[in-house]
DNA sequence: CCTTCGCCTTGACTTGGATCAACCCTTTTC
DNA sequence: GAAAAGGGTTGATCCAAGTCAAGGCGAAGG
C-alpha cells in the first residue's frame, strides 16, 4: 500500500501536465486535493500491444487515461468481421460514463500506458467537480465529431481516398499545425490488418494503395511502419478533404 | 412579445413532458422558474421537408428541440457525395455545444416541429443548472454510441444486412420493446434517397434490397412509405445484430 | 384530360475491391 | 542455423454493388 502511494506521488503530476497539455485528459480538472485523493486509487499499468483492456459486454469498473501509444476501439460482428470505431491517444480518456456495461471493445494497438482508476471514484468526483464532467463532456462530443467525420470515410470515400484520409489522420496527430505543402513523417501505429478494419477494406487493398501513393511519389515507406509524407496538401487533395 | 409569451406559456409544459418521457430532451432538466425564463427566448417553428435548419461550417447560434418529424444531419464531399452521419427523432436536441460553428448540416427530412432557443440563453443556463449539462452530456454520449454502432455498419456490412439493420432501427424506434417475434408496421421517414445516403449505397441497392425482403415474405410495402415487418427476429437475423 | 415532375423499380453492363493463392521478408524458436 | 510464424506484397480471378438506361406510377398543374 505504502509502495503504491510512493509510486503516484511521483508520477501523477507528470500525468496531469500531459493531460494539461492537450485538454482531454482528466486530471487537468480536479484540484490538488482531489488528486492526492484520485491518486490512492490508481494504477499505472504498461500493457502490451495486442493486450484487451476491456472487451465488449464486460460491465465496466474502471475508467483510464492513455499515458503513451494508441488505444484501438473495435467492434466484432459475430462471425468475426471487425470494425475499428475509435483510436485513443494520449492523453484520451477511456471508459463510458453513466453505463454499466461498454458496447465496444478496447485493445491495444502498440505498446500501451495507462493510468487506470475505479469507476466509483471517478464518478463520486464527477458530482464534487463540475469541472470534469465537463471534460469529460468535450471529449465526448470531441469523439462524436471524430466518428462522425469518420462515417462519412466509411460511407462515401474510395478505397485510395480512405488510405490518404487514415495516413492524414495519423500525420495530423502527430502535428496538427504542419504546414500544408510540408513533409512530414511518422510511425504508423497500425499493422495492416488493423488499418483495413479501421478504414472497412481488407489488408490485400490497403496494402495496394499504399504501393501506389508510393510508386506516385506522395510517399516513402521504411520497415512496413515509418513513413514519410512529401507533400501534406498533395495528400489531403488525394484524400478529398 | 405578449403573443410570444402567450404561446409558450402554454407550449411549454407539453414540449416538457415530451422530453421527460425519453430523458433526453433539455427542458425536463430545468426548474419551473428557468423554463419561464428560457421560454421568453423560445420560439417554436413548423419546418417542412427538406429546408435546412443548420448548414455545414455555419456559425452556431441557435440549439433545437425536434418536437416531431426526423432531422438529418449529413456530411457532404466537395463533389457531392453525400453521408447521412445521424438521424434526430422527437425529443432529440439539435446542436454542437461548445463550439462556435458546426461541420455537419442539420434537414428536415419530413415536416418538422421544433423548438428553438438562442445559443446564449441555454449556454447561459448550463453553468447554472448542472442537471441540465447533464443531460446534454448524455446525449452526445448516445450520440456516440449509435455512431459507433453505424461505423460497423457502414464499414462491415453487405448491402442486404444495411437495408435490414435500418428497418429495424426505424421500428425499434417507434417501439423499442417490440416483440422480436412479433409483427410491426411503421412509416418509413426517408426517401429511397435518403436511405441511401444513410447506408452508404445507391438508391437502385436500396430499391432492389427492398424487392428481395419483400419477394422473401419478410416485409410488405405500400405506397413506397408504409412497411410491415411480418417478424423483427428474423429481420435480426439478417441484419446480423 | 393530358403533361410534367418526382420518386421508385427493373434490367443490362461494368468495375472497384474482395477473394484466393503464391511468395518475400524479419523475427522468433528450438 | 534451419524451421516456423507473423507480417507484408503482388498477381489472377470473381462478384457485389455501382452505373447507365428505360419505364412505371401517382400527384400536381395547366
Amino acid at each position: 500500500m505504502a509502495v503504491r502511494q510512493d509510486i503516484h506521488n511521483s508520477e501523477i503530476p507528470v500525468l496531469c501536465r500531459a493531460c494539461e497539455a492537450r485538454h482531454r485528459g482528466v486530471c487537468g480538472a480536479l484540484t490538488p486535493e482531489q488528486l492526492v485523493e484520485l491518486s490512492r486509487h490508481t494504477t499505472k499499468r504498461k500493457v502490451e500491444a495486442g493486450a484487451v483492456l476491456v472487451s465488449d459486454s464486460d460491465t465496466i469498473d474502471s475508467y483510464a487515461n492513455v499515458l503513451a501509444g494508441v488505444v484501438k476501439l473495435t467492434k466484432t460482428l459475430p462471425d468475426g468481421r471487425q470494425q475499428i470505431v475509435g483510436l485513443q491517444f494520449a492523453p484520451d480518456f477511456i471508459g463510458r460514463p453513466f453505463k454499466r456495461e461498454s458496447s465496444i471493445t478496447a485493445e491495444a494497438a502498440t505498446a500501451v500506458r495507462v493510468c487506470a482508476f475505479p469507476k466509483t471514484s471517478l464518478d463520486r468526483m464527477i458530482s464534487q467537480a463540475p469541472e470534469l464532467g465537463h471534460r469529460l463532456h468535450l471529449q465526448a462530443l470531441n469523439e462524436l465529431d471524430e466518428a462522425r467525420d469518420w462515417m462519412l470515410t466509411l460511407g462515401r470515400k474510395t478505397a485510395s481516398e480512405r488510405v490518404a484520409s487514415f495516413l492524414h489522420l495519423i500525420a495530423r496527430h502527430g502535428d496538427p499545425e504542419a504546414e500544408s505543402d510540408g513533409e512530414i513523417s511518422f510511425d504508423l501505429p497500425l499493422t495492416r490488418a488493423d488499418i483495413a478494419d479501421f478504414l472497412g477494406l481488407t489488408i490485400e487493398t490497403v496494402s495496394r494503395q499504399l504501393t501506389k501513393l508510393r510508386k506516385d511519389g506522395l510517399i516513402a515507406v521504411e520497415n512496413n511502419r515509418h513513413v514519410t509524407v512529401f507533400d501534406v496538401g498533395k495528400l489531403e487533395r488525394r484524400a478529398n478533404i
